[in-house]
DNA sequence: TAGTAAATGAAAATTATTATCATCTACTAA
DNA sequence: TTAGTAGATGATAATAATTTTCATTTACTA
């Protein structure tokens, strides 16, 4: 299930929010690239289409749709935040190469009897989990490492 | 097997690192929080003992400490890093509390056969994975929910 | 199609992080 | 114990990341 452009425009403006062009531009870059991206790198790629564009929108678009789970953040090493489209539609987690940044999404995280494990011996009431792997795609590999 | 200053002044030495006394104030001030500290809340608590220490001596400190392994980092949301000390010795994880900050660590993460699934199914070359739950702690939980 | 709430971009303010450099200090070797 | 030196420090500034403010514009509803 991909989300199309228009169950995105669905999805925020049942939340009161709008479809822009600027949205749109964010949005495109994000679901065309196949690794992770900073802000930064989103609005310069936005940018050369949408040369108007400020770098506020680009962050503004990004919290909104995080939020709204239209795209996911990625943890990784460094001072910026990373982003990417969602596609599975659910709970999934992220395997990323550490040359590329190429992104591959799984499900199966099994985690449920950890995590209850862990909530019995601690008492703490379990909220979320986050679980990446890192690795070096096949392709990167040849490549000389990094 | 906690990290005595004596162990952790040893493995600094062993990579032609110093012990300072700046270096055992952020260290003692990490140490002696139950949660997660961001580099400007460590120097904040160290100034009230070293009123004459540099932010920059903090960052620099925490870049070495978590090369070495003697801190970790822990992944959350907002724009800056968090810094933990280093209890169990090898690969372990964090259980947060989104309450207090808080941090449970634990060692039994059972992953690999994750892994190996994932690195037929993919290709990949493996090389680190991250996890963390995030849940309430007993205490937070009375609390009202923030 | 008009009205309005929401979004935009410019500019600046904050906050986070890194680099530079002259001075200082912990540690090693004698 | 002490001198020499590599490494560390703090001041300062530069850079990068993120957020705020506000006047203007625009997507969407009625």
């Amino acid at each position: 299930m991909r989300l199309t452009e228009k169950k995105i425009g669905a999805i925020l403006r049942k939340q009161g929010y709008k479809l822009t062009t600027q949205r749109r531009a964010v949005l495109k870059t994000i679901a065309l690239s196949q690794s992770h991206l900073s802000p930064t790198e989103i609005y310069s790629r936005v940018k050369q289409e949408h040369p108007g564009i400020g770098l506020v929108t680009v962050y503004r678009t990004l919290e909104i749709l995080a939020e709204l789970g239209v795209i996911c953040e990625v943890y990784t090493r460094g001072s910026s935040r990373s982003y990417l489209m969602r596609r599975p539609p659910g709970h999934h987690h992220h395997l990323i190469c550490s040359g590329c940044g190429a992104v591959v999404d799984f499900t199966d995280c099994n985690l449920s009897e950890l995590e209850q494990r862990l909530s019995q011996a601690t008492g703490f009431r379990m909220e979320s989990h986050l679980l990446e792997f890192v690795g070096r795609c096949p392709n990167c590999q040849k490549t000389a490492p990094a």
